[in-house]
DNA sequence: GATTAACCGAGACGGTACGTCGCGTCTTTTG
DNA sequence: CAAAAGACGCGACGTACCGTCTCGGTTAATC
């Protein structure tokens, strides 16, 4: 067998250009923003040649999408304190914290900034929602094993619940988001889901206060 | 003939020229997409030259923001219902359609795309925003008078709050957005102003269950 | 009605800028050869950007052509000395001059280099031949008129056989090219026309000493 | 096993891949023309990497007029029929044939496109051309032991004059080239050798016709 | 009712970035 | 040690859209 390299690692100086080149555009993100992104001055801050970028990636698009991607990849830790209020609050701060740096901002703007349309960005950004998300689910479990939550809790909602003021706010209130908005969010979602607004079954139908 | 252009205060034949751009921006927004945006495609669709377009707009971004705005100037109605629960249904089904249709998914699009480090479209925003959570002021404040809700309800917060989960399916999960998603929301604030959550003095404070 | 003006000269500055880039495409033909000749270069001379040089000629290679066809489209007088012979050998010195001097040599090379494929560059080629050789009519006209050549004399063979030993020393075997030369071609022409190889009616037959 | 590659100048299997570049060279002219030659059609073509080329050839022009130069150093044969008439037909039929067939064309478009400033090439023009003129003194030196031919004449001049017509209707007027062409150039070149044009002492003077 | 000033149509232009192609170099792996 | 494999620097290509700039020609309000 000949040997599975072409797919693995790039051989040569591939993994060091590709690296380099990651990390050079979401600098270039930070620094310049969205709209002074291009492709060369990537390439420059790179260190790399333009056609070299673009050996690796089609398109500035893909260049950008497939950074972002990489760069959300990141560990979010799932919390076990104990106790659903605690895990909540520690889940709506790591969101908070994630777009509250620089790099964090700059991320968030590239994810939206030409991009809606984008299909592939639009899928990134689904992406790293279900991440989280799926990192939520156990935190709901154990709360209902605990019994403070009730059996048919649906974890994707409630983790919804949770995170929406905190998005609203950053896409479109442009209002600070701080730890206070977390906890506020941590308040608002105990209340909806022990008044049993979250449980599966309840979700689509009418709402009778 | 040329008629009756008597009202009109740009001088000539301008108030012809700035509507007829109008509905080529957004029509072109709608038909092709943010990505396709372009002035000349739109001066073209309006039966208009590019420089006049550029007479009347210093920018690209002018004559996008701008048409935007014109757009979202619409009136949406107050509702009355009688009842907190059904007026907030209606605020929350108000929402939603003004974003599931064609032209309100387009709208929603560029409002985000090639757009966040935009302040001027950012502004945009911030302000359709606002206009609509101004319209809800009046909806919580009869409802303290009647008793439904208690009186430091915060009017923005209660708004937000319904208004989250909503924007979040649209920029986020893109998951479908219908009348389901209003009610559920409506739910989950209920519960949350009910539960004294929203109350002004609260917000901000450590959540305490 | 209207008026003509889109076809006849570009309007505003637009001669000025083809001026301008026609003579930087010759220049830069003559300085650095055909190896170095690039679209960008002859914009920078010209004083003039890229992009408008690819507004008016789609390719390097319309570029090329129409600057040197225009180049050879040049007055050629038409001798009448009273005389074939000095006739001739002014038809031949012309043409040897043509070629001799910098330009001419750089032209020449255009002309050929990069060139045998394209279809725009053998055409124009062959109009600058052709273009000669109308201009050899009258001269042979005359001859015959005067008794000097027969009736039957072919101009076109006639001047080809002129033209042939100076275009094969200039391409191929890059002898220098001078009034010597000229003069010799004449002087085998000459024989040739009086030894009846340049009737019209024995072209095409076998030769028969 | 390596085996016997004693005979080999080029060390290991490099005779097999030189051939097969040669081959594939004059090939990817023919088929594609020198507008799509490129190093790596040649290589593929040639089953054998892009680099290996570039390990023998300096450059795709080395590759180029080594394939050409080696192509041409064909043996044509020396006419000996004992007439010059018979013997310069057989000279000029032969040099017509050369250049008509589909490979011929191409080797002759590729001798001159992209070429005409490359010393090189050039050498290599002039080289075949020559290669040619030395086959051609026997039959002159033959024909003045005939006494067909006067003493003083001069075989290099006199090939020219055969060959130059050729040349052009190649090279310039495109006009068909066959063996009425050749035996044209025939006559004309009997005519001005019988009428002392040719020979060694008036060439370089002016002509008394 | 002619004049005049504002506006529009037309289109070339300088400029930035795009994405592509081919050259010739280099490094790493394989036989 | 040569060949295979393929990334890379580099330079030019030709394209798209931006926003600017005359230049005529119309249109409308004014004297």
């Amino acid at each position: 067998m000949k040997s599975d390299h072409s797919t693995a690692q790039p051989v040569g100086r591939g993994a060091k250009v590709l690296a380099a080149v990651h990390a050079a555009t979401l600098a270039e993100l930070v620094d310049k923003g969205y709209a002074a992104f291009s492709v060369e001055n990537v390439a420059q801050r790179a260190g790399v040649h333009k056609t070299t970028v673009y050996r690796r990636w089609k398109d500035r698009v893909s260049l950008l999408t497939e950074a972002l991607a990489e760069h959300m990849a990141m560990d979010i830790p799932v919390p076990d304190t104990g106790a659903i209020e605690t895990d909540l609050r520690a889940l709506a701060r790591s969101l908070v914290q994630s777009f509250t740096s620089p790099t964090g901002q700059a991320i968030l703007a590239a994810m939206f900034t030409g991009a809606a349309h984008l299909p592939e960005l639009a899928a990134a950004r689904r992406h790293v929602f279900d991440d989280r998300l799926v990192r939520a689910e156990p935190v709901v479990a154990r709360a209902i094993e605990r019994g403070e939550l009730a059996g048919d809790t649906d974890p994707a909602e409630l983790f919804k619940t949770l995170a929406a003021p905190i998005y609203l706010r950053l896409l479109i209130t442009a209002d600070p988001v701080d730890e206070a908005t977390a906890d506020q969010a941590v308040r608002v979602t105990l209340a909806a889901v022990r008044a049993g607004a979250l449980g599966a079954a309840r979700v689509g139908e009418p709402a009778y206060g």
